[in-house]
DNA sequence: AACTAAAACTTAGCTAGTTAAATAATTTGT
DNA sequence: ACAAATTATTTAACTAGCTAAGTTTTAGTT
């Protein structure tokens, strides 16, 4: 982008999803699936409209990864009252490894933001939000 | 994520680049074929190589976006005189049109930023340079 | 009750990032 | 001078965003 920041933004964001990639490589999951499982572990269930509103993305990107996610074994997937919807949850496996998963996230984000101070983390985030169309 | 901070990084830079890819659709381009056109632009012509290294992507991204825009007209490739190495170059067209885009372009980021005053951007800049593996 | 509109999800097809492995040209080392 | 290593680019195959257009089910209107 011409502007610097833009530009160090999408490069930071570039090297971020390479380096989690990296670190969900032992568990075979990519940092896509991995948000997913994670914010369904979070909701304890959730339909597929509630994924793709929650993590901002458009609805068939949800559905491709929902289904591979289940057909790897990471997610079950039943049907709601309403038969349009569908509901996912973690399947046993999934729930049984997801404490090591997450460790392993933890060290790697900790590691990843290690220069900032918490104060600085505040600010990052406060700025980070002011951008935006007016 | 499950870090917020990491989280809000990837929502912005996915809105980002949804608006970029809205401000370039007058001209038919995608925002990283623009990010290629910018930079070949402003080293007024660049080997494959420096334009991935430049651009932290990996090889066969830049191999495949300069095959487009030279298909559709923007770039125009010739032979070094290393015969492994290509060189890059705005064609006649683009060259042209550039200024126009560009323009399009500042005005979109500076909306973008307009929030945030030249402290904050200064800040945000060093912000994002501290994340990082240690 | 029947018609229409909306909602949930899917399918197909596009760009763009990645890795792994291949090809061709140039450099390096002996 | 020749074999081996390196460099530049490419090809194929994977995940993951997107839009546009489809199906099925539910909700709303008359």
């Amino acid at each position: 982008m011409t502007n610097p920041l833009i530009h160090e933004l999408f490069q930071k964001t570039r090297y971020l999803s390479y380096e989690v990639n990296k670190t969900l490589k032992d568990y075979n999951l990519y940092s896509s699936q991995w948000s997913v499982l994670n914010c369904v572990y979070r909701h304890n269930e959730m339909t597929l409209t509630q994924i793709w509103k929650y993590l901002n993305v458009e609805a068939p990107t949800i559905t491709r990864t929902v289904n591979r996610l289940a057909v790897l074994g990471w997610l079950d997937i039943k049907a709601g009252k309403d038969r349009r919807e569908k509901i996912v949850r973690l399947s046993a496996k999934a729930l049984e490894t997801f404490p090591s998963i997450e460790n392993s996230m933890n060290i790697f984000e900790n590691e990843m933001i290690s220069d900032l101070s918490q104060e600085d983390q505040q600010l990052l985030m406060e700025l980070l939000k002011k951008i935006n169309k007016e």
